[in-house]
DNA sequence: CTTGACCTTCCAGTGACTGGAAGGACTAGA
DNA sequence: TCTAGTCCTTCCAGTCACTGGAAGGTCAAG
């Protein structure tokens, strides 16, 4: 199977997929003209990295679940750790996120929005003293 | 001041605030040695963007920002109305965020999480169906 | 036999820094 | 005066995960 083809079957750009086959998340055989030739097999791994992708896993964080994934003998417990620490670093995200909104929508409802120049939002980040 | 000083003053790293001048958010003035030298103007544009950047404006928003900033004919719409955006902005990431959470730790809930290698998380990224 | 879609490689750019090398300037102490 | 140590300078490269584009080879249809 060609990229092109892989791609609409996997959802994944073929720059994208180019760039797996670079960094070494799989290795594709190549026909004889040169192009590269997907299996199954292949497309299941990127099958895998997208979707683990999609779910917030970093790339290096990807490449640690599928040596999981072929290895037969791994524990549900390093799969389930590398979750819960993802799932931990999302709560700290939006914790921050959570911060940011809520200074911000502050600063937002006390500046009238109007014509005229003075603003309290600037006035915050500019450091001046509040009145 | 030396660039050292300004870093402790408006506590950014050297390496920052010479990338801020290269992309010519700021032009410090030079001392007779060649040393960049700040003067308290200076110091209140970075302040300015350390803050900005603190609340999660980007670099180009900053530089508007900052733009209005010097604006005394400035109408405080125009600044209400970039932090509503980036208010809009921050809901979408925060429900990005919450849509992950709560798909991973649907998964790692129904991980035993032990020595065996069966593992739910595996399955959804592998793509197996369901039982 | 040409057109157009598809494929290849390689190089460069994104955002916002960060690290490090090589070398000049300055300050304090012996 | 010398030296050690700290600060400063510029420049180049790397981060992360792609993305865009150029230049050129391959293939199927008409």
């Amino acid at each position: 199977m060609n990229i092109g083809e892989a791609a609409l079957r996997v959802q994944l750009p073929t720059k994208t997929i180019r760039y797996y086959e670079e960094i070494d998340l799989l290795r594709p055989g190549r026909a004889a003209n040169g192009y590269r030739d997907y299996s199954e097999q292949d497309i299941h791994r990127l099958q895998f990295l997208q979707r683990s992708r999609s779910l917030g896993f970093s790339i290096e964080e990807c490449r640690l679940l599928l040596s999981l994934y072929q290895d037969r003998n791994r524990e549900s417990a390093d799969v389930k750790d590398i979750a819960l620490a993802k799932i931990a670093e999302i709560d700290r995200k939006i914790g921050e996120l959570r911060g940011l909104r809520s200074t911000l929508s502050k600063l937002a409802d006390h500046c009238h929005g109007d014509n005229r120049p003075d603003c309290p939002i600037m006035d915050e980040l500019s450091g001046e003293e509040h009145a």
